[in-house]
DNA sequence: GCACAGATCCACCGAACGGTGGAGGCGCGA
DNA sequence: TCGCGCCTCCACCGTTCGGTGGATCTGTGC
């Protein structure tokens, strides 16, 4: 039997996830919890063995929450279960330990798969997830733009158009596109309003 | 004759404003300075009537230091002189003190009309900027985004198209389309990228 | 000498976005 | 009760963007 965890600021959540679970004969829900702190306390507590943990909550997130159960509590495997996947957010969460990562737009069959798996010491991530990380995998120098890229991403922050960064660069408007698509493919970002996103998180601009 | 101040980090931006005002025969370089810090100290020191700033700079910056003269030298007028002229500059310059404010793209002629109208203690602005002012003046609120609009922005920070986030918040995509308009208006943002940028500057984005 | 990374440029296409000018409903405070 | 702010939605249009798959030229380092 399974013991299960739930960590997540939103009630309606946690409910939907109780019910989820209701069903399942080998997974028993042994609690929640609202936040981090909570949650890590709890998951002692109850000698939980999997935890389902959101990242975004209000006092200790997701990630400080798992880091701080890595230590204290090394045999509850932390899976995340979030609503984003940009690269910032999936990132730290597996740095910091977590054994998957999953989004909330996962289905329940796909969910309990997933906690089975992590009871077993499996990892499971959603799709989209382990592109980003094959990305920074496959990459070593991804999420390290050239001066270039930087000036043009900071000219896209800025509201240029591609035309205007382009004038403003004295180069083409192919060159900007081009330089676009490099930055898109190194932060992990799909437009670029995500890609000045990502470079505000990253520190690249101001 | 108007005693003007220099105050800019870069060794070049200051040659070059000497050299326009070696022209002007009611005004002279009484000093340069390459800090804020520094600035202050000279302007003080040498009393100068009007003092050219610069708002990016190390230490002190422009802000601060307008801040600081407007106390300590309240006979010096602040006009400052930088690249940049997104709402997050602007604004904190003019809530400082600064009696005007000029891009760095500006001709020497304006340049000196502008030295010359800060002494006799006018108002001068580059139009971007009124554009900035005017939109503050109009709209009281303009910078408060509403709950709402801070979770759409929030979405396309995260890379959501239009769709998408109207999917996550179970509304229209019109309605997409409505929030980030009103959005727009409120940061002084053109598309997406920008209002994630000042998003980004004024803390509303994580 | 050659590989490699970086910067520049090209063409094509569909999809998405931004601009404009509306409209109705709801709740709150004057 | 009457505005006002906020949220929701609609239609139309031109422009821009993103995706793809190339290409050349430079400088650096092995």
């Amino acid at each position: 039997m399974i013991r299960l965890l739930i960590v997540d600021d939103h009630p309606i959540v946690r409910g939907g996830l109780r019910d989820t679970f209701a069903d399942a004969e080998d997974i028993v829900v042994v609690g929640e919890a609202r936040d981090g702190a909570e949650g890590v306390e709890r998951a002692k507590a109850l000698a939980a063995d999997v935890v389902l943990m959101d990242l975004r909550m209000p006092g200790m997130d997701g990630v400080a929450a798992t880091a701080t159960l890595r230590e204290q509590a090394p045999g509850a495997r932390v899976l995340i279960l979030t609503t984003f996947d940009s690269e910032s957010d999936v990132l730290p969460a597996i740095e910091a330990g977590a054994i998957g990562y999953l989004l909330k737009d996962a289905l329940p069959e796909e969910l309990m798969r997933a906690v089975r798996a992590a009871a077993r010491g499996e990892s499971v991530l959603a799709p989209s997830v382990t592109q980003h990380l094959m990305g920074q995998v496959r990459k070593p120098n991804a999420g390290t733009l050239t001066d270039r890229e930087k000036e043009v991403l900071q000219l896209v922050a800025n509201g240029s158009s591609n035309r205007e960064a382009a004038a403003a660069l004295f180069i083409g408007e192919a060159s900007i596109k081009t330089h676009l698509q490099h930055i898109y493919d190194k932060l992990g970002a799909r437009d670029r309003a995500s890609a000045v996103a990502e470079g505000y998180r990253r520190r690249l601009l101001t």
